[in-house]
DNA sequence: CGGCGTCTCCCCCGTGCGGGGGAGCCCGGC
DNA sequence: GCCGGGCTCCCCCGCACGGGGGAGACGCCG
């Protein structure tokens, strides 16, 4: 009785690929795909597959959110494996967080997506696999030079300081982030205060070329 | 007589999703992959193929100087189609410039993407299809940066803009760009301007995610 | 209970930033 | 020759930013 894999990615390519790659394996079957997180749970509940192999970034339900209703409304849910382009994306550490299973990278070789799908399958957990620290040496930190991290790590951001910073990275001025946060500019200032002296950034520039060196913000 | 196509990306995961949206088209014909750009030239000499898909961003040999080398060396060279995954990487400019015949978004619909291939194929160029504006469009998160994009696009920044940027994207203030570019202040105030103008950023914050978000500079 | 952390808001104050002007110099192209 | 673009430098000016304080309200936890 082979592995049955529903595909979650925004992006076609990604998803003929994923299937390229899997069904070349006989005891591994594409059960179906799914362009969105709001398809899966409906997805999931008719087809029963064993794995979900879920991108993190998507339009109308991230990865996360959908991990996170999969667990909470569907008995007896499939494994989730997160698929991602950066080893230090930080959603998929919330994804694994919300009860994902493990996380992949999309430029992994043929074999190791295969071989990810089947441990997953199998039951294993899969957060730091060889292959995936031998890809982040390779790449040399690929999205998270480790200084930047580490500065991060140490920074312990509030929850608040996080969707400031976050907002920030968007380029947003403080009133802009006064009225999106719906507090007063006053309460703005210290949380951006709080954050360059726990970054050890002159000014929001600084901070935001942070944000995005330790991957806590990425590009596209 | 098919169109015959080489695939040229370091990762295994999206020549195996452009080989099974190519294969399924019964007019296109895949006739061989590469993983890095030093590989193309050899495999464009053996192969002949009428258009080869390549990424811009890949290891040992980018798609801009492999662009050249075969420009360079081959005698009547394929068309190339260069497939990148931001619609503002100043790399695919650059491949452009280089000879180029066109650039396609990695995130495109299938149909989208054999379509493009037809079109080079046929000695069209394929510069800025309506697919990828409306894909800029979508992707867009709203309003400001859609607008900046828009601008980038067209923005075309001199050597000392670019250089300005670069800076700006460290953290650098004015001054001590100043210092760095041995220049004086309001030199560079100047600079800071002109890019600010052509990007269409209201700050410096602004101009570096845009640096980032555009592939100008890239964490890491 | 009292402490602690978080989130909220307030004051003053200096300054780096960015807009809007203008101007001289050099080089390459028409 | 002249013109245009790029690089350089200068002026004034308003303001958002960020530092350095302080303070009240809430929830959590020992």
């Amino acid at each position: 009785m082979p592995v049955t894999v529903l595909l979650v990615d925004d992006e076609p390519l990604v998803r003929a690929g994923l299937r390229a790659v899997l069904e070349a394996q006989p005891d591994i079957e594409v059960a179906g795909e799914a362009a969105d997180g709001a398809a899966v749970v409906p997805l999931v509940r008719r087809l029963r597959p064993d794995v979900v192999a879920m991108d993190v970034r998507m339009p109308l339900l991230d990865g996360i959110e959908a991990t996170r209703a999969l667990l909470r409304t569907v008995s007896d849910p499939p494994r989730i494996l997160v698929v991602t382009t950066f080893e230090n994306d930080e959603y998929v550490y919330e994804a694994l967080r919300a009860g994902a299973d493990g996380f992949l990278l999309k430029r992994a070789r043929p074999a190791e997506i295969v071989h990810a799908v089947r441990l997953i399958a199998e039951g294993e957990s899969l957060l730091f696999p060889a292959s995936v620290r031998r890809l982040a040496a390779e790449y040399g930190d690929g999205g998270g030079n480790r200084a930047a991290r580490a500065e991060l790590e140490r920074a312990r951001l509030t929850d608040r300081e996080g969707e400031v910073l976050r907002l920030m990275a968007r380029g947003l001025s403080n009133a802009e982030i006064a009225a999106r946060l719906v507090v007063g500019t006053e309460t703005v200032k210290s949380h951006v205060s709080a954050v360059l002296a726990k970054l050890g950034a002159r000014d929001r520039t600084q901070a935001v070329i942070t944000a995005y060196e330790s991957g806590f913000v990425t590009p596209g």
